[in-house]
DNA sequence: GCAGAACCGTACCGTACGGTACTACGCAAG
DNA sequence: CTTGCGTAGTACCGTACGGTACGGTTCTGC
């Protein structure tokens, strides 16, 4: 087969900032994946992008660059939070933890991600489309290394006594439960922003229970 | 369409058990999706059952089908474990579930039952493929009915002090985490049995911590 | 032992889609 | 004005697969 690099003239699939028109095409890829999952054509997409699929190809090499810069490209608007910096207090720290929460489960229950992750799990199951392991590294193994420097600082003002991957996979557990696999699955029952911020709230009390140095 | 129900001469494509011919077929079609994913053709399950397509066909209607017959027949694998029953002791109770927790991570990172949720979760994004449903009540549904009449033991023996469904959500996340999603994404790093002893273990315990009514 | 059903194996059909080739057009540079 | 590049639009090709048809064989009930 083709064995070298896909193309890359100054279109790029990868590194640079997709242009604008390039984040058209990319963003009617992601209403595509939303409204029919993996099932979109190629044929489609160049429909609605209203650009040929010569473009896409020369662009993108193949469907799964198409996928994969769609993936990257929306992996790359998720945005670092600010976290606070010294001094802060089991207050501040809660309330930070409480935001983060209820944010990731907006994040995840809402239909981009959805289709996203359904389309990243099927690739997974299948060929090496790479889209599992894009997936993984920006979505669980992100909020990893996003979460890991926010222990840290519990940790060191006193506030909470953890490893931080033990501390990971509980906060993971508190705040996302059977969430995600739920929505994956279809079901109808998706958390009001109610029940969200309502989980948000259980979960960090519930973490802060369990790894909290206080007392 | 067809509107009139599948036909249903003795072999059935649901409610009694499958006979031992359509067994043969349906573990072909659960191998088949433990290295295919749902990329493999009925061409392929025929070839390797050693069946004609027609066949399939006159005994699953369809590919869907035969994909529901193949989940449903899995699930109705699963066995209820045993509960003890009365007077029991906070230690029973906490090995009843580790052993619970333990035996159901080690299902939902199998192979099997990874194949059998990618290809659910894929087509709970396309059509109504019922498939995503099916999974839905005999995963994560299935666990929390079975789970549920437990922890009410464990309450009425004054051991925990919960409401239903939030033990369940809190259970799910304590025990599963980020395992089954991660591992669906093909997270190449699958817990251990070592790991999952821990995790289960670690589970239960902050479980009794925080709803257990002892003080 | 006979008739009919079920079944295997395979050939076949229609379609849908990934990917390519080709034409026409707009536009910028010389 | 002309040349060349990039792109839209479309026609086209090859293939893979879902589903059907059919001939030949085995099983089953009478």
């Amino acid at each position: 087969m083709n064995e070298q690099a896909p193309i890359n003239l100054d279109h790029s699939t990868a590194e640079d900032a997709p242009s604008a028109r390039e984040q058209e095409v990319l963003s009617v890829v992601l209403d595509l994946m939303v409204e029919e999952g993996d099932g979109f054509s190629m044929a489609s997409v160049a429909r609605r992008a209203a650009c040929s699929k010569e473009t896409l190809y020369r662009w993108y090499g193949d469907r799964d660059g198409l996928l994969t810069a769609t993936v990257q490209w929306q992996a790359s608007k998720v945005v670092m939070p600010k976290l606070d910096d010294a001094n802060l207090s089991l207050e501040t720290f809660s309330e930070t933890l409480k935001a983060f929460a209820s944010s990731w489960l907006t994040v995840l229950t809402g239909d981009v991600s959805i289709a996203l992750n359904r389309l990243a799990v099927s690739h997974a199951g299948n060929n090496k489309s790479s889209l599992g392991r894009i997936v993984l590294e920006n979505g669980p193994y992100a909020m990893r290394t996003r979460l890991l420097p926010i222990f840290l600082k519990g940790q060191k003002a006193g506030l909470i006594e953890v490893r931080g991957d033990e501390a990971f996979r509980l906060f993971f557990g508190l705040v996302i439960a059977d969430a995600q696999i739920r929505a994956l699955l279809g079901d109808e029952k998706k958390p009001s922003q109610q029940d969200i911020k309502q989980f948000a709230q259980s979960a960090v009390e519930q973490f802060l229970t369990l790894c909290g140095s206080k007392n």
